[in-house]
DNA sequence: GCCATACATTTGCATAAGCGTATGTGAGGA
DNA sequence: TCCTCACATACGCTTATGCAAATGTATGGC
């Protein structure tokens, strides 16, 4: 993969899409600004595994991150190029369109009004809405 | 890749968009039907390359296949719902917003005209415009 | 029936990706 | 200064992917 010099960078689009984790982080992420513990608690996966996941939408960059004190919060990035957003805002409408990512929403949603029902470090930093830049409603 | 079984179709339909083999293919088969020795001849690979990359296409339900007599023709197949007819939308324009996709464009467009000046089989059926499924103007 | 043509598929190998485990790093508290 | 916490990265392994080369299959001409 990628050894062609062509569309390197909608290959490495693409190829980051393409992992059911890295979908679900992006779902989760899209619209607002997520703390990782929030993350590797709602989707119930190792640490590592969240870790390196969002660096690999980091280094495709889908995603950025901005620490605060022990904690680091993830958002989406602003795209390069109206192509490059226009692709992403169908995925994201066509991730909030699929139940399992629904449920995922809700939990961290749950998660967010009542975090001492999830196992999260004292006093995590609970997500935040962003300002509109990939909200809903862009795409269908 | 694909051990979870959420989003099974996402996660195929961005594993076969994250090669540029096969986003070049993209580009090419978008709104034509066009027989495969064309595909092989602008993109100047292997045969058994581009056969494969459309194996990969059609396995992936991007695209369909038509044979006729000696030949198969391709072309876009209709997308299962509009989430990904959105997704799918947004990627041909930006491929067709690329310099080299409008390239290998301008190639075909080329062979179509004047097929003797590629090294293409004899009576090897030119590339026909499809009706709009896919075509121009859907999109940005 | 036999061969040539146009594609498709299989085989073998090198490379890359994903995972769990272990370890490293930066920030805050005692 | 040392410890803990939240997260990142390195390591070893397994599996998947892409390639070239070889082989298989369906169609048409003779």
């Amino acid at each position: 993969m990628m050894r062609d010099h062509r569309s390197p960078e909608l290959v490495r689009l693409f190829a980051a899409l393409a992992d059911t984790t890295r979908l679900r982080l992006l779902n989760l992420i899209a619209g607002r600004e997520v703390c990782v513990c929030y993350l590797v608690e709602v989707l119930r996966q190792s640490q590592p595994k969240i870790s390196r996941h969002l660096a690999y939408l980091r280094k495709a960059g889908i995603v950025e991150a901005r620490r605060e004190g022990k904690w680091m919060h993830y958002r989406l990035s602003e795209p390069r190029n109206a192509e490059v957003a226009a692709i992403l805002s169908s995925v994201l409408g066509a991730l909030r369109s699929e139940r399992p990512m629904q449920a995922d929403a809700a939990k961290l949603a749950r998660a967010c009004c009542a975090p001492q029902r999830l196992v999260l470090p004292a006093g995590a930093p609970r997500p935040a809405a962003l300002s509109a830049t990939h909200s809903p409603g862009t795409q269908r």
